[in-house]
DNA sequence: GCGACCACCCCGTAAACGGGGGATTGAAAT
DNA sequence: ATTTCAATCCCCCGTTTACGGGGTGGTCGC
């Protein structure tokens, strides 16, 4: 049984290049070529496992027919992105929006066969440049959500209070609560503000969050 | 000026092999190789371009080493993982340590030399069963951040007074910073406020969190 | 026309903010 | 053993800000 492709792309030329390269593979099978977005619409609810699909097309961006094929529910084919355009939103636009692979016009695409069976068995082609910006934006959440538990930790209870200034209780609420003088609260709090670099509740709550201090 | 490279694998045969990959390439100088994380602890400070490295080493993980040289301030050589382990988990914690490429070593290496290239040239190579899983990863991420409200939707200008006042504007700033009057800051602020149900400022960003408003 | 969103204004009360002062406890460092 | 420090608690001060209520007017889309 050989995979049914779809390919919608608007340079005549790259299109009859990347049909080639996906005929010249067995397991391959092009049903269709498209060089728009309302061709390649009337595509999506037909028996196809893999759109080779550019971003750059006349009547639209491809990101919005990423996003209306994963919109279907039960139909589950692989996408497979080859633009010209390698900008950091662009890549991270398609790969949030469902895409399977992200490839360079610039590379050899002599093996796109190749990267189209690897999309198929559930790899996702990247080209090398496009691979880094996924990596980096991976990281970059990492490091976002991760520095200040270092800097200096709040004692218990100043995260008692932060719990309960998250709730929205005010300082005299916060001293009923705690059983302590309201002038007390005020202190802690001062504190919580200086341990956290900030100078309102608002902008503490924030870090708090980030900060792990709170959770969702 | 040829980039140094050094190799990092306790196997033999694939250590030659890797080496004469980059041996033929121009533009490539192998510098060394060595089979133990602590042979390559000692050429952390040398010179060193890039790091071509396997995970499974006699006296350790490979991650360990690659934590170690992101943690050296100023340098910061390119690390291009070569591995059999292909399972998430070992995917991930390499990514996330800093390896800027990651290939598993059932591809055909005849054009490591070329993966190399592109790492050094600030590209990830990635082999496409690896890189679905940090596509699949960094969806995973959005969709967990998604899910929300549908309360009642701030208005886009409620949204950006709500951005600011998390980075801890006060009404006047927030008025300075959109150029209107911080009276008028003061009736959206009200707005918000009703909306989400809540009366000041450190709750008000709390389900702003909660109902995914603002991002971690 | 009606309801939203956006913009502006005034008012008063209440609260938060940012300094200052001081006390006690217990742990950690010298 | 003394000191130093963080944490907890208490108090006062003044200034700034937030909060909640009122009202007005404009634009836009349905």
């Amino acid at each position: 049984m050989k995979a049914n492709v779809v390919i919608v792309e608007d340079d005549p030329l790259v299109a009859a290049h990347v049909g080639r390269g996906v005929e010249a593979h067995v397991g391959l099978s092009l049903v269709a070529t498209t060089g728009t977005l309302a061709g390649a619409r009337a595509l999506i609810d037909r028996n196809v496992d893999l759109f080779i699909l550019d971003l750059g097309l006349p009547d639209g961006s491809g990101i919005e027919l990423i996003e209306e094929i994963r919109a279907r529910a039960g139909l589950e084919p692989k996408i497979l992105v080859l633009s010209v355009l390698g900008d950091q939103d662009t890549v991270l636009a398609a790969v949030l929006a469902g895409a399977d692979g992200y490839l360079l016009k610039d590379i050899d695409s002599l093996d796109i066969g190749q990267q189209a069976a690897d999309a198929l068995t559930g790899g996702a082609p990247l080209s090398p440049s496009i691979a880094a910006y996924v990596l980096r934006h991976l990281r970059r959440q990492r490091e976002d959500a991760k520095p200040d538990d270092a800097d200096p930790p709040l004692s218990p209870r100043e995260i008692e209070l932060l719990q309960l200034l998250a709730r929205g209780y005010s300082n005299r609420q916060a001293a009923a609560e705690l059983e302590i003088s309201p002038h007390t609260i005020g202190d802690h709090v001062k504190s919580i503000y200086r341990k956290l670099r900030v100078s309102n509740r608002g902008e503490a709550m924030v870090r708090a969050f980030r900060s792990g201090l709170l959770r969702l």
